[in-house]
DNA sequence: AATGAATGAGTATTCATTCAT
DNA sequence: TATGAATGAATACTCATTCAT
């Protein structure tokens, strides 16, 4: 499911109407959403390859344009990662508010919070891995860790809409310890009730005051 | 394919010269903890540079060690890495174990996990560095998650120490994304009484029973 | 394995010292012809050093350009050899096929053959040499055999020119056997007289009909 | 067929007995056809990578014995390589020469010259790999022509057991330059008969007498 | 006498980047 | 403005050979 929100979905602008005859075979000049094609081919390489694979020839291939193109839009690899996971960040954080913004009480809020914990954000690896690619990222340059930053402010502020500021971050560290853990061991010995465990976090800070 | 010269059999020119006297004899010949230390020093390379930046160059440079022996003692980057990352995951994971191991009673159990969370696993940019490192490396090769689960189910068997299994499963879940939270958005508008949520935590499950 | 300072965007120095006057302007920046000249390289390098000896390194070396062009250009060192033997091989079909349609009559044609035979084709050792690094090349590898078939098919035509088609087998063998072992056996102690071999050999088929 | 005849066929020293339970585990400390296991090795490797591919490590896993007997017992590859070589044509030259004495009439012999051409020496690749690596291995080392030049005058030897000097030259030439073909050029347009030109050549200077 | 650990020189190949067009 | 041919520096990895044991 969240696989299929991804990125632009836009339509790719046709290469030339074949079907108008008179036009010359002048080599298309204007290729405006190019960059943007060259930012969503990026990411799509850094979750096949990794950012240690991810390299300017195979993002060219990926975006179907000359590798001159790369060089000429892009200071380096660097800039374009950051291009890159800036919009991975911006994707993954709008879906969530809209998710909590589709939760009109509490308790659908509620059930927006499990079914996310429970199998959605990665359900494919793609995310997955992308995530904590970016993870890796940001953790290694900390001038980078604004991308975090905003992803994790919008997810607190999408949290805020239904709970009080304090249980808004405990249900958002929920989300990410468990996410995690049940990406990278997936059988635990011990089940648990998501759903249950959620609502009890979620009254710990209203019992507390 | 094979080397040029390997069908002329005319003697090389001998490296060392042994009119300077000032050279040690050079006879490091045994070196039994060679393989560690290479071990060792693919870590630090790695929190260096990241898996993207570790190459067989820096990590001999890193050990004192000429390049052949990198593929002389592992397989190829894959293997090495491996080894590296499950290095670092027994060392966390044991550390961890310690601490818990180290608290007697409930309240000390409490107030270790406060003290991870709080400042402890990152305090310096290292460990956050290879953590997410090893996770990333996870994420893209399902073969290698074993590193993972078997951590995490080591933190989990050090909190059953002290908590019911599912307490367990919650306060480590809790660990993990405080702590990355923390090291990602280190300003949150909203300061965590870390002491009071774990302790909520804890009491979760048991008055749910 | 990606670069290790790719992520680091600080300039290279650049190697070419415009302060020194007398170098050329160095602008060989288009060279059309230089993949040719890279195979013909090759092919000298096969001759000289095998293909056991032979690498990318020398084969640069030996074309003048650049070691980075020897994969720009080609796919690996087994495009480049497969097209280096087919070069060879058709350049040693074409002169053979000149020679034979130069001859206008059956007398004449008997004369070439043996003229290749008695001390042509291998007057000096780089086709010998040549002639087996390719034989050896397709009897490793039965896709490459085109080659080898193309070459003899090539042969037996020139032949059929002059003779039926079993005699220009016959003829085409005999060329073959009899180069071989005069190159490998160069001193017999029976001496041939090949003139009149060939003859009798042309004569088989023309008696058995 | 004619692998089955192959190198040397005796049983391998078992590498000490378990049953014996008094002996030490001592390392066995006689292995005295270790050296010749190493040619035939050597052969085999050659037969699979080819010369361009045989190393001192490949021929000592396929030997079975450790890295430091290759230049212990060798000289180095090239000696190594022309022991495998000598072994290699003295093999084959043997084998002719028990095919043309089995012969005991000319008829006889003429039958087995056929059977030779006909689809004999190279029924499987490797020999026809060996015998052409051989052939470039001695195109390019003159000093080792001594091994084409004896095998070829071993062959020619054979020959003359049952046809003319000269008949046998011719003969001995047919064979390679069919065979060669064959091998090289599966499938030509024109078959041949191959029993009934074996007997027009073999007629040749019989009638020229 | 025999060996396995060790190594420096070499290999094919990849890459970000440059720059003439 | 845009590009693809070009390249030097770097990469992982292989190898024959050495030598202390």
């Amino acid at each position: 499911m969240p696989s299929s929100t991804r990125l632009s979905g836009e339509a790719r602008a046709t290469a030339a109407d074949p079907s108008a005859p008179s036009a010359p075979p002048r080599t298309r000049r204007t290729d405006p959403d190019r960059r943007d094609r060259i930012i969503d081919a990026c990411l799509e390489v850094v979750a096949e390859h990794g950012v240690a694979g991810t390299t300017h020839r195979k993002v060219a291939v990926a975006a179907d344009v000359p590798l001159g193109s790369m060089t000429y839009h892009f200071e380096g690899m660097d800039e374009l990662l950051r291009l890159a996971f800036e919009r991975f960040s911006q994707v993954m954080s709008q879906r969530f508010e809209d998710r909590m913004a589709a939760a009109t009480t509490r308790d659908e809020a509620l059930d927006a919070v499990t079914a996310i914990i429970s199998n959605d954000v990665f359900s494919d690896d793609r995310e997955l891995v992308l995530t904590h690619e970016l993870y890796t990222f940001a953790a290694r340059r900390p001038e980078y860790r604004t991308l975090t930053r905003n992803w994790m402010a919008a997810s607190r502020r999408a949290l805020e809409q239904h709970f009080d500021p304090v249980t808004a971050r405990l249900i958002d560290a929920a989300i990410e310890g468990l996410t995690i853990h049940q990406a990278f061991d997936p059988a635990p010995r011990t089940q648990l009730d998501v759903s249950a465990v959620v609502r009890q976090l979620a009254a710990i800070h209203a019992a507390d005051r």
